[in-house]
DNA sequence: TCAAAAGTGTTTCCCATACACCCATGC
DNA sequence: GCATGGGTGTATGGGAAACACTTTTGA
């Protein structure tokens, strides 16, 4: 809806000049979660073919075109230029605004935490010259690192600030995993899952072990009962006694 | 610390242009909240002096000062230009980046909470020519409503998307009541407190009343037991039984 | 028949709630 | 005394955790 106003307003409005005022460069920056065939936490991550930071790693994201596009939609479209990912559960998290962050100019980064089951995340490599991974995150003495195999990255190699940045999504997303529907946008295909895949989902973000009959109990009284889930007539079989199989609805809800 | 880079790097940087790519404004709006005479739910709105929205009641904040404080301290800054308060709880909340969010260019606007009590709450009447006042809030079928006695202000009438600001701001307090230690930020004394005050902050955060002895019970298992508050060796008598004091320590931690 | 994983049932414990009751003060 | 709010103790119920046990498959 056009903004409605006063003449006097509206004389106003026409005359301003953005430009008078000094204004920052805006940025997105993406954690992309997943899980690998391991069922470890793991995080794309993008070899900067550009400086600063060139030949570092880091996460996806870009400058915001600004007028063109929502600071969500930026983040939407540099995923879906760096990755290919069109539709993931998407989550704005926290925007980083230290002096300094950033060594070119005044940098203020909005950062976005994305959900997303390893098949669909189909990693561009050379993708605009650029390289990205997937790594599994672990720890050591020196904090996070990221290994995927041939490469090992600890975080205080990241570029910029994006250490911090995906310890707070890691914290985030540990926290909302116990009362929002996160886990579910991690399974491989939501129309059709297994308690037990669900559960594992949960082991790994909470870094513990569940008890499977406890886990089954929680998971009918939260989702079953209250049909955000429903259990489809069907089975799956591979070893042990068959599965029954679930498809997540949800409330319809965003946020 | 200054930056670390190799010469082709810096020579890099020092050509950069910023003001090659469009940026957008960057502005801090501030939910400000206390508990007013009556133990409701307040919030500090200030009367716009300028375009756009002249006249209309808006959240305190403004333009961020490009490469001369970080977004944080923008918070700061403004705030104690507008009230005065220096020293106060600080949250950020999220940052709003749709388009024509506001009428004159693209601004991206980074929200903060503030929790403060009213007798630390001098509203600078006239500072800047602005009228600042704080705003008992209550519902009604249309939404949100501000009242003073003097004024009253539906949410409708609110200045650029600041109502979804509140509304987003009100939600996050009362999830943050129940897991983080928000209440005592809303003490009058932090150094010296009766239990009945605290609980009285969040009867009203939580909007329901609550059991004393119940109260009691889980302040003493997670605050005085973990020793993030201790018991003064004093009471204080109003009416009734002298009632304990008590010290907020915390745990020493920034979030 | 055995291993493996799914699924059921039971016991225990903690914690939130409800509420009865006692205590110390001012008036 | 008695009204008022502070403070203690106890009973109850529901949910989380621990775990014993059953079921159904493949090999």
């Amino acid at each position: 809806m056009p903004y409605q106003c006063s003449k006097e307003e509206r004389e106003f409005l026409d005359k301003y000049d953005a430009s008078k005022y000094e204004r920052p460069s805006v940025t997105t920056d993406i954690a992309v979660f997943t899980l690998n065939e391991l069922n470890k936490l793991s995080i794309l991550l993008i070899k900067r073919g550009q400086f600063p930071y060139k030949d570092k790693w880091a996460l996806p994201g870009g400058f915001i075109h600004t007028g063109k596009e929502s600071i969500d939609d930026c983040a939407k479209r540099e995923l879906k230029e760096e990755t290919g990912i069109e539709d993931a559960f998407f989550n704005q998290l926290y925007t980083f605004g230290d002096l300094n962050r950033d060594p070119r100019t005044t940098v203020i980064s909005v950062s976005y935490m994305v959900l997303i089951p390893k098949h669909k995340l189909k990693v561009h490599a050379g993708d605009d010259a650029q390289d990205a991974e997937i790594f599994e995150i672990s720890y050591d003495v020196s904090g996070m690192v990221f290994s995927n195999g041939d490469i090992t990255i600890r975080e205080k190699d990241l570029a910029f600030d994006h250490a911090d940045v995906i310890r707070m999504a890691i914290k985030r997303l540990r926290n909302r995993i116990d009362y929002e529907d996160d886990a579910f946008n991690l399974l491989k295909d939501k129309d059709e899952f297994m308690i037990s895949e669900l559960k594992k989902i949960h082991e790994t973000i909470k870094n513990k072990s569940l008890d499977l009959p406890n886990f089954r109990k929680s998971f009918i009284r939260d989702y079953v009962n209250t049909k955000k889930v429903i259990e489809l007539d069907k089975t799956i079989v591979s070893k042990g006694k068959p599965a029954k199989l679930y498809k997540f609805i949800g409330d319809d809800f965003y946020e």
